[in-house]
DNA sequence: CCGGCCGACTCAGAAACTTATAA
DNA sequence: TTTATAAGTTTCTGAGTCGGCCG
C-alpha cells in the first residue's frame, strides 16, 4: 500500500504541534483515575474500551478528509493508511498534487496497471508522545504501569522416540530425552560439526545420563530417529489445511492477547517480548566457548516483575508458582527480567520499538548525534592536535580518529573464557593490524572479528589520483579511502600505529595498552557533554546518508530519477549501502545464491536470444512499428534484469536494514521523500519502521536536514 | 581513586514466518 | 491457475555499550 505523505506545510516544531483535539487523552484519563482510586483492579480492559472507539472515530474522520495521490490506484483503498499521519487531513488538498508531485503523478498514472491489489497495510496506532505536553520528572519513565507479565513456553512433552547408541535402541527418561531432542533439533546446523558445541553438550548430556549409563560417548550416539520424528512433526504441521492453521493462529492470538498490550500512564502501549525464552542449547555467535550448553527452563521464581504501586500486579499464570519479586521502579523501562543460565546475563521484557519509551530515547539518540555535528569540527581539531602528542593522549586521539573515521565500535574488554574473542577499537590487538605502503602512501589493513564475530576487513588508504583506480577502490567494500582533509592526520595515525604495534609488542598485545572504553568516554565527556564513542557511529552513519541523499539535489539526472520510482529507490538504497559498508553491517549469503545468479544469467541470455530473433524478424515483418515497440519493450526488460542482477550481487553479503533501524535518523529519510517528488515513504520504510518512526514522520518537513 | 562487577539499555544477524513473483 | 522460489517481514535472543556503585 502506498502511504501518502503530506506536503508538511502543517508540520510544526514539536512543541506547538498539538493543534488537534485529542479525544483519546481525555477519555483515557477517566479509566486511569478510576483505576487509581479503586486500586489493584486491572485497568487495561477499561482503557482498551475507551481507546478502541476513539481509534475508530479518528480513522473515520481521516477517511472523509483524506486526499489521494493521483497515482494511488491500486492499493490505497479504504483504511490502510488511517494511522499514518493524522495531521495531513488539514493540509490543503490541491497544493501537493499541483506542485512538486506533478511529474510523478503523470508517470505513475502511466504505470498504474491492473495489478492484483496488494494486501492492505495496517499501521499500528501509536501513542503520540511528541504531542504530549506533560513531561515527566527528571529520570522518571512513567507515572503508571500495569501489565499481565509474561507467557511461558509449554512444558516439554516426551515423544517417546528412542535414539540409538552403538546400534542399540536406548530408552531415555523424559529429562534425558528432552536434551537429546534439543541436540537432534540442531543436527543440521553448523553447530553440529563444532567440537566445542559437542564437548559442552556431551558434558551436560552425560551428567543427565548418570554413571554407568549404556551411552558412553557422543561419537556412537545416533539421534536420527529423533531427527526423523521432528521432521515428521514439521511436515504434519505444514500439511494442515488453511482453516486448521488459521484456527491455531487465532487460538494463539487469543491466549496471548492479554500480554500484547500494557497500560503506560493513561494509554495503551505494545509489549515487546513477553514470551519467556524456551529451554534449548545455547547458540553463541562465532567461536563461543559456551555453545552447546543447555539453556535451562525459566520459572516464575526466576522472574522479577515491575509495575506501578497502584496497578494490579501481574498474575503468575503457572499454578503453584510465584514471581521472584515485584518491584515498582519508575526510573526503569523494563516490565520484567530474569537471568539466563549460561552467563547469568539479564533478559528484559521491554515495550516494543513503536512504544513511546523507545521512541523518545531514539529521538534523544539522534538529537545527541546532531549535537555532535555542531561540535565535530572543534573535536576533530582537538584530535589533530592530540595525534601529535605521545603517551596516553596520543593513544586516546589515535583511537578516536579510528572511531570517527572508520566507525569502529568502542571495544570493551571481554573474558574469552565466557565469551567469544571479538574486539573493538580499545581492545584491538597487534595481530589485527598490518601496516604497509602503496603508490599513494601508507596503508593500514584491519582484520579482526567485531561484534557477533563478524569479520572486519578493511584496507584503509589514501585516495588515488588516478580516477580509474579511485573508482575501482570505491566499488571494493574491503577498501576505504581516507576522508578528504584527513590525509595528513592519516599519515600521523599510521606513524602512531607503527609505534603502538612495534616489535617490542607481541601479536596478542593490545594496540592501545593504556586505554579502555570507560577512560575514553571520560575523555569524550570533556569534549562535549554526553558524548560517548558510540555517538560517532550514529553521527557518521546519519551524516553520510544525509550527504549522499542530497547529492540528488543537483544531480544531472535528477528529473529522470524523480520520474521513476525504481531509480529513485535505487538512489536511496545506494546511499543506504554506503552507510552499511561504513558500519560493516553484513548478512549471510543465501545458500542458493550461486544458483540464483546462474538462473538470472540464463534468463538474461534467453532474453538476448529472443531479442536477436525479433530483430531478425523485423526486417521481413509487415508491421514494423509494432515490431519496434516489441523490441523496445524487450530491451527494457533486459536492462531491468541486468540492474536487478547488479543489485543482487552488490547486496549479497550486505545488510541495509541494520543501519535503517538503528543508525539513520529517520527524519533524513522522511524529509528526503517529501522533498524529492513526494516519494512514497513506504518504499523505503516498511510497516514496522513507519510505526517506529511515526514521530519523525510527523516532525520532519521537506526542509529538514540532519 | 580506580578496577571490576552489576544493571539497563541499544544494536545485531539468523531463523521463522509471510507475501510476492515467476515458472 | 497452481506451485515453487525468492523476497520481504517479524521474531528471537545473543552481543555490544556505558553508567553507576562498591570495595
Amino acid at each position: 500500500s502506498r502511504l501518502t505523505m503530506s506536503e508538511s506545510d502543517d508540520d510544526k516544531p514539536l512543541k506547538s504541534s498539538k493543534k488537534e483535539p485529542k479525544p483519546e487523552e481525555d477519555d483515557d484519563d477517566v479509566p486511569l483515575k478510576k483505576a487509581k482510586s479503586s486500586k489493584k483492579e486491572n485497568v487495561q480492559s477499561q482503557v482498551k474500551e475507551e481507546n478502541a472507539p476513539t481509534a475508530a472515530k479518528e480513522s473515520k474522520k481521516k477517511k472523509k478528509t483524506k486526499r489521494k495521490r493521483g497515482d494511488d490506484d491500486d492499493d490505497d483503498d479504504d483504511d490502510d493508511e488511517e494511522d499514518f499521519d493524522t495531521r495531513k487531513k488539514k493540509a490543503p488538498a490541491k497544493k501537493e498534487k499541483s506542485s512538486k508531485s506533478s511529474s510523478k503523478s503523470a508517470k505513475t498514472d502511466g504505470k498504474g496497471q491492473p495489478k492484483k491489489p496488494k494486501k492492505e497495510v495496517k499501521v499500528e496506532p501509536v501513542y503520540e508522545w511528541w504531542k504530549d505536553e506533560q513531561p515527566l520528572a527528571q529520570g522518571k519513565k512513567w507515572r503508571f504501569l500495569e501489565h499481565n507479565g509474561v507467557i511461558f513456553p509449554p512444558n516439554y512433552e516426551p515423544h517417546g522416540v528412542k535414539m540409538k547408541y552403538d546400534g542399540q535402541i536406548i530408552s531415555l527418561t523424559p529429562e534425558q530425552e528432552a536434551i537429546a531432542t534439543m541436540y537432534a533439533a540442531m543436527s543440521r546446523t553448523d553447530y553440529a560439526g563444532k567440537d566445542v558445541f559437542k564437548k559442552n553438550f556431551w558434558k551436560e548430556f552425560s551428567e543427565k545420563l548418570g554413571k554407568n549409563h549404556a551411552i558412553k560417548d557422543l561419537e556412537n550416539c545416533d539421534f536420527q530417529p529423533i531427527v526423523d520424528h521432528l521432521d515428521a512433526e514439521r511436515e504434519k504441521k505444514k500439511a494442515l489445511t488453511k482453516e486448521e492453521k488459521l484456527k491455531i493462529k487465532q487460538a494463539k492470538e487469543k491466549t496471548e492477547a492479554p500480554y500484547v498490550t500494557v497500560v503506560l500512564d493513561s494509554h495503551l502501549e505494545k509489549n515487546g517480548n513477553f514470551r519467556v525464552e524456551p529451554a534449548g542449547l545455547f547458540r553463541g555467535r562465532g567461536e563461543h566457548p559456551k555453545m552447546g550448553q543447555v539453556k535451562g527452563v525459566i520459572q516464575p521464581e526466576d522472574i522479577t516483575m515491575n509495575c506501578s504501586e497502584d496497578a494490579c500486579p501481574p498474575r503468575c499464570s503457572l499454578p503453584g508458582h510465584a514471581w521472584q519479586s515485584l518491584v515498582h521502579k519508575d526510573e526503569q523501562t523494563w516490565l520484567a527480567f530474569y537471568k539466563d543460565t549460561i552467563n547469568g546475563e539479564f533478559k528484559y521484557v521491554f515495550l516494543s520499538a513503536g512504544s513511546s519509551l523507545k521512541g523518545q530515547s531514539d529521538r534523544e539518540k539522534f538529537e545527541k548525534a546532531r549535537e555532535l555535528k555542531k561540535h565535530v569540527a572543534r573535536i576533530r581539531q582537538r584530535i589533530t592536535q592530540g595525534l601529535k602528542s605521545s603517551g596516553l593522549e596520543m593513544q586516546q586521539n589515535t583511537a578516536l580518529w579510528l572511531i570517527d573515521n572508520l566507525a569502529i565500535r568502542a571495544g570493551n574488554e571481554k573474558d574469552t573464557n565466557e565469551e567469544a574473542d571479538t574486539v573493538g577499537c580499545c581492545s584491538l590487538r597487534v595481530e589485527h593490524i598490518t601496516l604497509g605502503t602503496d603508490e599513494e602512501g601508507p596503508t593500514i589493513y584491519f582484520n579482526f572479528l567485531g561484534k557477533d564475530s563478524i569479520e572486519y576487513k578493511n584496507l584503509v588508504k589514501l585516495r588515488p589520483k588516478d580516477e580509474e583506480k579511485a573508482k575501482e577502490g570505491e566499488e571494493n567494500p574491503c577498501v576505504s579511502f581516507v576522508r578528504e582533509g584527513e590525509e595528513k592526520n592519516f599519515r600521523r595515525v599510521v606513524e602512531n600505529m607503527r609505534s603502538l604495534t612495534s616489535n617490542s609488542k607481541k601479536p596478542s598485545d593490545d594496540v592501545f595498552d593504556q586505554l579502555n572504553t570507560s577512560s575514553l568516554n571520560t575523555y569524550l565527556k570533556d569534549l562535549m557533554p554526553g558524548l560517548t564513542a558510540k555517538v560517532f557511529r550514529t553521527y557518521n552513519a546519519s551524516f553520510t546518508l544525509d550527504q549522499e541523499l542530497y547529492k540528488l539535489e543537483d544531480h544531472p539526472e535528477k528529473s529522470s530519477f524523480l520520474r521513476n520510482d525504481a531509480t529513485q529507490l535505487k538512489f536511496y538504497n545506494d546511499a543506504n549501502y554506503q552507510v552499511a559498508i561504513l558500519c560493516n553491517h553484513s548478512r549471510a549469503v543465501s545458500k542458493t545464491f550461486d544458483s540464483q545468479v546462474e538462473k538470472m544469467d540464463e534468463k538474461i541470455k534467453g532474453l538476448h536470444e529472443e531479442l536477436a530473433d525479433l530483430k531478425k524478424k523485423k526486417k521481413s515483418a509487415d508491421n514494423k512499428e509494432q515490431m519496434k515497440k516489441k523490441i523496445a519493450n524487450l530491451e527494457e526488460r533486459i536492462s531491468k534484469q541486468e540492474t536487478q542482477k547488479q543489485i543482487k550481487l552488490k547486496l549479497a553479503g550486505v545488510a541495509l536494514s541494520t543501519s535503517k533501524v538503528n543508525y539513520l535518523d529517520p527524519r533524513i529519510t522522511v524529509a528526503w521523500c517529501k522533498r524529492f517528488g513526494n516519494f512514497p515513504l513506504n518504499k523505503v520504510f516498511n510497516k514496522s519502521l513507519i510505526t517506529k518512526f511515526k514521530w519523525a514522520i510527523d516532525e520532519a518537513d521537506e526542509d529538514w536536514r540532519f
